[in-house]
DNA sequence: GCTAACATGTAATCCGTTACATGATTAT
DNA sequence: ATAATCATGTAACGGATTACATGTTAGC
């Protein structure tokens, strides 16, 4: 099981929320703050095409009276890949590297995970965002520190984004389980 | 003038910082906060060649008395190079996409380009990210907003994240001009 | 003597970007 | 009529990842 590009579950994701053509999958990431994509036709019909081929979703139907438009829909064996996705343990690397693609992840959570699966991906993020500071402050104080002065300044905002992050992982998680009547017993 | 890879400027910028070999390039990479970057040689050692091909980077000697190691230095033209890239306009795709190369950007500043023009693109950052957090502020509210009620949490995230950016330019702004002698007079 | 660290590369494959290309439908 | 929007694709190119491949030097 090789690893699937990013934008494939961005699509995945936004299909199960709504059948939509690649047009309209173009739309949103022109037009909200999914922009992280790319809107161009040169990687979405591509991610499409490897999506429908994999069998993970299939026309069902078209918008309007257009023709040669497609509305695209997740198949079963797309909706447990997405699940997969959405399930899988959040790792160091993921924190460091892929902090995007986990707050993807969320978003499109709540539609496919039970709440207390949600509330546990967020007490995890919490923490790792947290661990990832620590790493991030010892590294400061470590004689291999940053060598310059921006350099120091500069991982004082990473340290200060992932402050956010750990902070803004306790305050959903509250929220959360608030909203669904979770509670730490 | 093509886009350059980010990839090539991290590395011009640390070999600006100090000459080193490609494996001490690739255990930056692999062991501080720069880990953003693969550390892996089908990475490096391409971007090498391109940044030598292009005359950005000449060898320079040795590691030691290692035969075969090469120990690379920036030319004038990759010196200038870099300081176009630092002295670049912030523009909103910049901050709403890139918001890794305008921190990577900043940490190399303090080299090569005068206090006040780092102390003005720390302002230029501040002011970018608060817009940016209008901008999502707004989208929160409209009609078109997440449709779902982690994606409104992941939405929020966002937010967080760019407002600990603005705060963070501001103070960092201030300590720099504090260690400076600069003040807005 | 052996292992870890130092050191540099190439090949296959896949993905994303950019530019090109086409056509139908709706609103003015 | 004509412009904007809806709609789907392809081709060339370049870069990143992964795996492969090789050899030296320092420390134990």
């Amino acid at each position: 099981m090789k690893r699937r590009p990013l934008l494939d579950y961005a699509l995945l994701g936004l299909l199960a929320q709504q059948p939509m053509t690649g047009y309209g999958l173009r739309r949103v990431f022109a037009s909200t703050p999914m922009g992280v994509f790319s809107d161009s036709p040169g990687s979405i019909y591509p991610a499409l095409g490897r999506l429908e081929r994999d069998g993970l979703i299939r026309p069902s139907g078209q918008s309007g009276a257009r023709a040669g438009s497609r509305l695209l829909t997740p198949t079963s064996a797309g909706l447990s890949a997405l699940r997969r996705w959405l399930s899988a343990e959040i790792t160091r690397e993921d924190v460091a590297r892929r902090i995007d693609e986990l707050l993807l992840r969320f978003a499109f959570m709540d539609r496919h995970l039970d709440a207390a699966l949600v509330d546990r991906f967020l007490g995890d993020l919490a923490e790792s965002a947290s661990a990832y500071v620590n790493e991030l402050r010892a590294y400061a104080r470590s004689a291999a520190g940053p060598p310059s002065s921006t350099g120091r300044l500069a991982l004082g905002h990473g340290i200060a984004a992932y402050r956010a992050t750990a902070q803004w992982a306790r305050r959903a998680g509250a929220e959360w389980r608030k909203s669904h009547g979770l509670d730490v017993s």
